[in-house]
DNA sequence: CTGTTAGCGCATTCAT
DNA sequence: ATGAATGCGCTAACAG
């Protein structure tokens, strides 16, 4: 640490206690205005401020904010870390970040560290490998250590606390009809989250509007990316042996992914199929051709989760009257799609 | 906080007193093994963890780093972040992240909020309006407070301490001349960088480039991009009236939207005009044609600024010998140039 | 109005 | 081998 300026050294300084000068610095109404001016004009001198780790320890809250996230590197979740920064600077409130790099282990380690001692609560999205485990003690522990958790996006029934999620399925119901709305006949459904909360909403959304709408004979196939090189090779086979006008997919890069894929086969976008993607991200943004996206609106989660997360640590029984928070989508038409 | 269970809970619960209790879960040899055993068999129970926070306080250390980043979307920085996470978690260390959103105040408020106890140093990268400000205070007052402050990418000669950066004039300098020796007559530059040591080093390394390659009549032009709009505006013109054939981009984001520009005029890339980025990210991968771009391994660079910054916090007096270690690009080809 | 005392949870020096 | 006492820097109850 540091040389730091310190209430003691203040106190030396000013031949005042150490108590006083706290109580100074405080703005207190037990002390004398003129004992105020001279003990803030000197903290103000020696550039004084106090100790945050001496604070937190004493008055048992550390104003930061444990945040547990996947992968940084996926557009979504680092847009839902600037909402959940902006929104905790702005409450007074720092942000500790664990990339979870979709693994077990790292997320529980992670969590178990900062919850000695290092933050007031949690801001969590499950990885992946957690929902393969079905283990989610690490989560309700916490919670029963008085650190309150707030899921969002990938949440699960298993821990009661409060969640922000997107409307999963309705949002993956509609863009299948809007594609198949505007013609399309043989949808896919791609996916890279599978076994998560998300991917399996998202899933049932295409599977009911496709039973939904009636397409006669509609195909109705729902491919899991796990590794991208081989999903290249298996779907470079499968779109030669299956006629496919419409893709959903269930993230940015798988969409972009796959789109690059049924250009590189010399198949046209939109022409020959139409592609609707996930999270309005940077890709979508600039990809050739644009890509027609599922807006999540990730900033807006991001500060949505830690209003409410912060609302949940003023109070005072933090196990009662859990909220789930859905947002709504915004669909994004772009020249990947003829869907009106 | 939380009903943490502590060392003097732990004492009353084995009847030892406070001290033999922390001795025997730090293994000294003061104490028997009987009691050590003991001891640790109820904090295993009681799933006792110290609480980091009054360690931290009395050892006088952290084992936490405070990371400053301009903008967390940009994914150049996000690779830096993974790089940088990973190696702390290796040693044991947190980060805890701000994001400057390239905005000197933000940039001095998390420095001085953290600097108040909360990290034992910082890995920085200089926000724009901070090169604007030309002040750098903030910066040298940390280090006077004996909180390391290591330097990246976006650097300045006005603070001593260690940085990390990649050679970029060199980078910049040999993509032009690439870009150059494949055929290009007229290569400009485009920068939304302009400000900082990056851009400037970017953009010099293009200027000597042309210099020496004597083309004659060369075009020799550095567009600058404030606000994308804007520029797609001035730049739909430009390229009408000018003769281009080489496109060379200061950062990935900028690339990709150029050449999107370009193709919207109706020309090819790279047959008309071949463009060549900088940072190897999820954009250039990605897009239609794929980016030639020069990685910087943000990765690797985030890992080197961490291993020297903990190399640096592990040394007693913190202002001696400060390296500054320059990692080598690799320039990555793909289609959207002819470069050999 | 100001100062003394205690305690947050921990590590450590100094008795015993 | 164990325990008491001290202090990291701070706040706050209590005393004067």
């Amino acid at each position: 640490m540091s040389n730091q300026i310190t209430l003691k050294k203040l106190a030396n300084l000013s031949n005042f206690s150490v108590s006083t000068v706290s109580k100074a610095l405080a703005d207190s109404s037990e002390i004398s205005t003129k004992t105020k001016e001279k003990v803030k004009k000197l903290a103000e001198l020696y550039n004084y401020t106090p100790n945050l780790l001496a604070k937190s320890l004493k008055e048992r809250k550390t104003r930061t904010i444990g945040v547990i996230i996947p992968n940084i590197l996926a557009h979504f979740f680092a847009k839902v870390l600037v909402g959940i920064e902006k929104e905790a600077v702005k409450h007074g409130y720092n942000i500790i970040t664990c990339i979870s790099d979709e693994s077990y282990d790292k997320e529980v380690k992670s969590i178990q560290m900062l919850a000695s001692g290092s933050v007031d609560g949690f801001i969590i999205s499950i990885s992946k490998e957690t929902y393969i485990k079905e283990n989610y003690r690490h989560l309700t522990t916490a919670i029963s250590k008085n650190l309150p958790v707030l899921l969002f996006d990938r949440i699960t029934d298993k821990v009661m606390c409060d969640k922000v999620i997107i409307n999963d399925f309705e949002s993956s119901y509609n863009a299948t009809k809007s594609l198949i709305q505007s013609g399309c006949q043989n949808v896919i459904f791609i996916s890279p989250i599978n076994n998560t909360s998300v991917g399996i909403e998202r899933a049932r959304g295409y599977n009911e509007a496709l039973k939904d709408q009636k397409v006669p004979e509609a195909a109705s196939e729902i491919l899991i990316i796990e590794d991208y090189k081989k999903f290249a090779h298996n779907f470079n086979h499968y779109i030669e042996n299956n006629n496919i006008d419409g893709i959903l997919a269930a993230d940015e890069l798988s969409a972009i992914y796959t789109m690059n894929l049924v250009i590189g086969k010399g198949l046209k976008v939109p022409e020959d199929i139409s592609i609707i993607g996930f999270t309005d991200g940077i890709l979508s943004e600039n990809s050739n051709p644009p890509l027609t996206t599922i807006d999540q609106h990730g900033i807006e989660l991001g500060k949505i989760a830690t209003k409410t997360l912060i609302k949940r640590l003023q109070k005072d029984d933090i196990t009662k009257d859990y909220e789930t928070v859905t947002l709504k989508t915004t669909l994004i038409k772009r020249a990947s799609s003829n869907i009106s």
